[in-house]
Order: structure tokens, then sequence, then C-alpha cells
DNA sequence: ATACTCTTTTTGACTAATCAAAAACCACCT
DNA sequence: AGGTGGTTTTTGATTAGTCAAAAAGAGTAT
């Protein structure tokens, strides 16, 4: 059974994979900043990681999940984010929240107490922040979204993901309903300026910066 | 923040004071045995608990909780009981693998989170085994209670607490109906013979030998 | 191709938790 | 007091995970 610390890397690895997927393998550098650890504990670790054939590691090279270890980390992530939904939904935990809470819990809970949790929520499809949670056969549907940034000005959207789990960007996100499923105009989206006006029902509009509208992903006007 | 390792020693050291109320420490030879680990390591274990002044101990003597340990070993056995409560209350787990699962999760929840189950469950007072929670503060209140193998026989007494988590047990008890709450008839108490007959209800009455009735913890009649 | 910089690996050290086996100790019995 | 059995402690080793700092390598610019 592999540790919790196996289980983090692996998670973190295919996080990075996702978010870069430009790049064939995740650096040491790249590796070592996401886990808070020196670069010398990630090379030794990807070292220990691909004797355990979770990884392919190159020395020099950087590090890429076998087919064993995507397995392993999209179980984890399944469980990460199946967790929250569980403590938002039936414990009523505020999404800013849970992120932390499930970063331990996921480590500590079972297969079959995770099953019961799937079906008490009746099997949900994404958490409660708009990420895909994979099927228990750790197959992932990822929907076509596209960062606020493109929207074009005047277009209807909605809401469908925030790709940061930070609490202070998710409460802020929270002040202004734009949590996922929220459908919103955009007013403004000045590319030179980089800034974004957004609005929501009857509420005032908010303006925001580039690198915040960039962590908003919505789904565009129906084609 | 102590290691879920120190924790499940504090834990363990706890529960074996409570076991031999007489015996004022616990030995190497116990708390080895109990927590499944060879005599040398229990006493580094004890040392390095004494440097963290969680417990006193004398070498060649044994150890015994400080305030400090045991307020750390009570709020352990409060998440692990509360656990155990929402695991069968709110997920419908069997009480008789709630246990295992506990084990691991006391060490995962936070303390928020603790919270809200606690006020989920409507502040519990004991777990699904009848064992008492203690409260947010650390105190535990202990109901009197009295071995089956005391029981008069011809006695109607009332099931409050199991004290074996063994899952056959467990299954075994629940079979004959004999769950904490259940009123029950003690039939005959052949303490030669060390056997016990109890009947609940219009079940058929069942049979146990001296050891297992021991572990059924009952109120008497009303006096 | 040479030098400089940034990344990666290596080395040596440390902590927590564990075991096996040897040594020391305690308690009790003659 | 002396011996014996059981318990406890010590010793030496191992594994996982980590850091700091030195060494090696790779890539880039001149
Ligand atoms: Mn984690
Ligand atoms: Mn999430
Ligand atoms: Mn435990
Ligand atoms: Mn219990």
């Amino acid at each position: 059974m592999p540790s919790s610390t196996v289980e983090n890397y692996l998670k973190r690895i295919y996080l990075e994979e996702q978010a870069a997927p430009g790049a064939a393998v995740v650096s040491m550098k790249n590796l070592a900043g996401v886990m808070g650890v020196t670069p010398g504990t990630a090379t030794s670790m990807a070292k220990s990681l691909a004797d355990s054939r979770f990884v392919a590691y190159e020395p020099y090279g950087g590090v890429k999940l076998t087919a064993r270890g995507r397995t392993l980390a999209l179980r984890i992530l399944r469980r990460h984010r199946l967790i929250e939904c569980f403590l938002v939904d039936a414990l009523g935990l505020d999404w800013s929240e849970v992120h932390e809470e499930a970063e331990s819990l996921e480590h500590a809970i079972s297969d079959k107490l995770l099953d019961r949790i799937d079906e008490f929520l009746g099997f949900p499809s994404v958490d409660p922040h708009g990420d895909p949670i994979p099927n228990a056969k750790g197959a992932i549907r990822q929907a076509a979204l596209t960062p606020l940034t493109e929207a074009e000005e005047g277009a209807e959207v909605r809401v469908a993901r925030i790709l940061d789990q930070d609490e202070d960007f998710l409460r802020f996100v929270d002040r202004h309903h734009l949590r996922p499923g929220t459908r919103a105009r955009v007013l403004v989206n000045d590319r030179a300026a980089e800034a974004l006006t957004i609005q929501t029902g009857k509420l005032p509009a908010v303006t925001m910066g580039r690198t915040a509208a960039a962590k908003i992903m919505v789904e565009g006007p129906r084609p």
C-alpha cells in the first residue's frame, strides 16, 4: 500500500501534467516547487517512484506517469473530489474550506466508505469547484471549457469551474455569485487593459484582472 | 502536532489504564502487546512520549499518562467514537465495520469538521458500541454498568455496552439482537458451568460462555 | 568553444518508527 | 545468597522522507 506521501506526489504529478499539456514530462524543479520540497528530495522521490513503476524517470529528463501511476493518481483525485462534495452537500461546510480537509481525508478513507459516499451523493460528476470526478474505473470526462479571458464582450456564459483552490480567491468568487452553475454576462473584456467586467443577474457588475479571470472557466453561449 | 503513531500509543495507554484500574502503570510488555510491536520499540516510544511530557516513565517501572497525555488521548477517543456514530447514523455502515475505519479517520479529521459532525448528530453521549464519548473539554461520563456475568437469574437487564470491537463478536451480538439499548431477561446464569442463557423479546433464547458474557455490559433492574 | 547560469544529482546528515538479538535487570524460590 | 525465568533495556540495523550544501551536467550566449 503506497504511503500518503507517495499518493500526494502522484496526484501532484498528474495535475502538473494536465496543467501543461504541451510538456511531456514534469521537471524536478517544477515537482519540488509544487510539493514544497528541495530539488534533491524531488530527485530521490522520482527514483523511488520509478522503482515502484509509478513513473518513468530519465536522469536530467524529468518524470512522467506510467499507466499504473496514473491509475493511482486518479484514485486519489476521485477520493479528494468526492470528499469535497460530501463535506459541502452533506455537512454544509463552505466550499472555500473543504480543500484542506480533503487533502488529508483522501488518504484515510477506505474504498468501501468512498463508494458509500458516492452513492449517498447520487454519483456526482463534478466537485464543488467544478473539477471533474473520475469514476470508479478511473475514467475522467473533461467538458470542453474556455477561460473567461477568452469570452467575447456581450456574451452570456455559464461558470463551470474554478481553477484555484485558494480560500481567498474562492471567497471572492462567492461574494460575486460566480460559482459553478451561475449564468453571467461579460460586459467588458479589454485585452489591452487586461481587465474584464462581468455581471450576474441584477447584481452590480464586478471588474477583475486578467489573471483572476483566467482561473474562471466557462461554457460559452450555445453554438 | 503529534504524529498518528503517538496518538495511537496514547489512546492505547489510556484504554489499558482504564481496563486495569488497579495497576498504576502500563508495563512495556503490555504496551508492546496491545500495540503489536516488540518490547524494545515500546521502551523507546515510552522514552519519547516522556520527553514530550505525555507520560511519566520510570525505567523498569512502566508508563502512566500525565494530564497532558490524558487530554490528548481523550481527544482521539472522542474523534474515534464520534466518527463511529457518524458512519453508522449518517451513512448506514454496519456497526461491526466502523471501528477499523474510525481507526484511521480519527487522525485525519480537523477539529472544525469534528464539531460539525457532533452537531449534526445531536451531541451523542455514546457510540454505536455503547462506549461513552468524551465531550469537547475531555470530560467523560461513565455510567455505572455491570458485566452480564454478574446478573441474577431471572433479572431483566438493558444491554448498555459491548466491550469488544471484534467484527465476529459484534455480528454474533447483532444476530441475537443484543445491541446497546435492548432489554433482555437472564434465564440461566450457571457460574459452575460458566454458561449464561439470555432472551430478548419473543426471540429464541441464546446461551453463551462466561468470557463472551463478560464483554456485554448491562444496566441492572431498576433498584 | 568557452564561459556562465540554471537545473539536477550526489553526498552526508538527521528524525521517526521499527526489528532482532544481546545484555542487563528484577523478583522470586529455594 | 545463588540461581532461574521473565521483563526490560540496549545496541546495531533498516526504511521513508527530508534538508543543506557541494558537485556535476545542460543549455545558452557570446
Ligand atoms: Mn493529500
Ligand atoms: Mn476541488
Ligand atoms: Mn488510530
Ligand atoms: Mn466504539
